[in-house]
DNA sequence: AATGAATGAGCGTTCATTCAT
DNA sequence: GATGAATGAACGCTCATTCAT
């Protein structure tokens, strides 16, 4: 059809712009958010952003959609790696450090969207969707907590849920890459390698809680790192520091 | 003194302006922390505030400095506490935890202090002493796991420096509590009682890392709540939600 | 075209901008020179000056620049009067003295310009045209000087150069035309036809420098004007006091 | 009395709010002239200045008023030199010149009150005062060139008063000391030597009106070295630079 | 007489948004 | 659909002036 190409067009054009605001929040922060300055880099005029987003909000939170849904497929990629639970575990935990690591302008994003008017000028339709998208991601998490208490590798306390459980170890991991990337700022930096230690938390989380099989020593670092190499080489490839 | 008396009250002129500002902070967020709206609120002019800060940020930062000031006061308290290694390192966590849930806007200003060009424009004798207070406040928690290990409490691997597993610690209450204090946007409310799951999860993790006596139970709770009413109960008054 | 017609009508804004901006100068002095003011006289917002200068120093220097591309103007067509050198020069003079008396703004412009920050905050491309055009009016003086002394009309001691005899009598005229600018304020008005005293003076000057045909009475008052009404009939007619 | 040691050193603090006024204005320009500055500088409060000025204009005009005092007892002293009518002209000459190169503040403190509303704002009597002392200046001028076409050194056109020569001679030592202190901005650095190549022209417009005894070459360069050394020596030597 | 905190109008500048073309 | 000039409210900041102490 003539105009599914026109529509193409147009769709090719919108992820343009949440491209190139994204990367302009990446290295300017909140205040190199300014449409003029994405209008520039695109090559377009102020107006025509108009055209393909009501507001300044409504691209800020596309930005943001964007990036849910890249995180939302690789804890979809790592929920389904084949092995142990506990292996499947880790495998979600190594895909959410390397998104907070690969993407820094996802927490910008989100700070925008925390920090400002955002939340209450966009689209109410854009917030719904990404709420639900955010939810789906821990949903799958908690999918891989129940599988383990059904195939008898964890045991949990009665009054604790799996989404509750996730809730912690998605803590440790996205906290953990907040601290980190302030270091700079009011933060000594704590740790050159606090990916390791992140992850060695992590994992004896598990082992707080009796995820079976209970580590023995350092095998934390071998796991995750075939882990990683399995399922994201390529992403993996993206990280500038070392793991 | 009389003069005393007019320093008492330009002091409180000062801290009225901080009060406030961080009161702006809290409920309108980034851009709550215009300086029209806190004179505004104060009754004051915008004139005024330059008497008594030299530019925005030194206000920004000001805030801040109160609240790291307050954080590290009850780290203290809670280092000090009676008790096994552990004990001690709970309590640690209970003000922690206490801190991040009574003082949320601590974490916006963060966000400001992080997003903009605060930490350029600053005074830097104030940035300084605001690294130097957060310093304080995490050496004081290796000191806690410094003591564990020379008392036999805690035995370490090799390469894990006491500062990193703090900052794992570390990471989990305050990524938790930041999570929480989402939920009303981007996260749906992920558990009513966040607080709970997340000292569990701290609880389980000093488990994992074979922090003695390890835990049999759910005995984390009573033992949180006792530490909670001997060191913490006028702050517990002030907060809303359920502990 | 089009795009001509758009371009026009930006240009011709442009150029109100720049009228306006110097009569608020004229009739307010420098505290004339706030963008609200001329904004507000031409009936535009604050913000739509910046889409024709990026700062106001850079207006000022617009304005200034206009000034000087005028006198150059005028200061080429006196250079190329058809007579002997010493009635080139005498045309010389009657230009800057009739810019000076008619352009009484530029006399603003230039103090703005040196008592603030401007030639630091300004575009530097604007202030080196701005310093060019100036030398070229001066270099044109000084080479109708060379003329003289080529033709025998003037003869120097060895170690004036023509540039400082022009920087001698363009002294004069526009010194005179300084103090006499602040008649109403400082000086009580020295003389009703300060004019008259100004260009015979000159005249004189030129005489005390040997520069032939010496003169012999008051003829200087004939020949400035019929020079003034060869060549600068249409501007002679704007200026409202008597020559 | 008493009370004349109190106004003694009223007067006192008066002159140094005076003194340190001008020299900021010196080093800062128009916007160097802030109370705070001047007050921070004396050490006192910026209401101190309040009882001493009624307003800012009146400190202005007070800066000036010492200026004018200072340069009239310059004239006066230059106008008493024992010679001929034309070397007391001459010693006229250096006295302005030599005042201009010395009080570079004292055309800053021009420019300002020309620039705003000064004029309008100051106490009028300090106004007329102001004048006053201009005036006597250029009279005295005057009297010099009366006396020297009493005793026939000097004969001038019928129509052609004195005050109006003295506009003319006037008009070249401050023209070419005022585009001279612009160099730096507009103009090129028009010439090393600004100085001598004024003193030249004036000494040449001498000639031009016949003033007795005409050059006959360079003598001016001694002459007016001679009158500087006679009766200004000490100031001469505040000068740094070159005569 | 001296203080200096408070004032408040004013400044230059930015930027999301609109709309005539 | 794209443009970009115009908007106008808001921003952080300055400073001459006042006045209670």
């Amino acid at each position: 059809m003539g105009l599914s190409a026109k529509q193409q067009q147009i769709r090719e054009r919108e992820q343009q712009i949440i491209r190139v605001a994204r990367a302009q929040v990446l290295s300017e922060g909140y205040h190199g958010f300014g449409l003029e300055a994405i209008a520039v880099e695109i090559g377009v005029s102020r107006g025509t952003l108009y055209n393909h987003f009501s507001c300044k909000e409504d691209l800020i939170l596309a930005v943001l959609m964007e990036s849910l849904e890249l995180r939302l497929g690789w804890v979809q990629r790592a929920a389904s790696f084949r092995g142990t639970s506990r292996q499947r575990m880790t495998a979600i935990l190594v895909a959410i450090e390397l998104f907070a690591r690969i993407r820094t302008d996802h927490y910008r994003i989100e700070e925008i969207v925390r920090s400002g008017t955002v939340w209450e000028k966009a689209n109410s339709e854009k917030r719904i969707a990404a709420s639900h998208m955010n939810g789906q991601a821990t949903g799958i998490v908690a999918g891989v907590v129940r599988d383990a208490i059904v195939q008898g590798d964890l045991e949990f306390p009665a009054d604790v849920k799996p989404e509750e459980f996730v809730f912690g170890v998605w803590s440790l991991i996205e906290g953990g890459f907040s601290i980190h990337s302030n270091s700079g700022r009011l933060w000594q930096p704590m740790t050159k390698q606090s990916g390791r230690i992140l992850r060695l938390s992590a994992w004896r989380l598990l082992d707080g809680f009796g995820w079976k099989p209970l580590s023995t020593g350092e095998e934390f670092s071998d796991q995750t790192e075939s882990i990683l190499k399995e399922l994201f080489s390529a992403e993996f490839r993206l990280l500038k520091q070392d793991w």
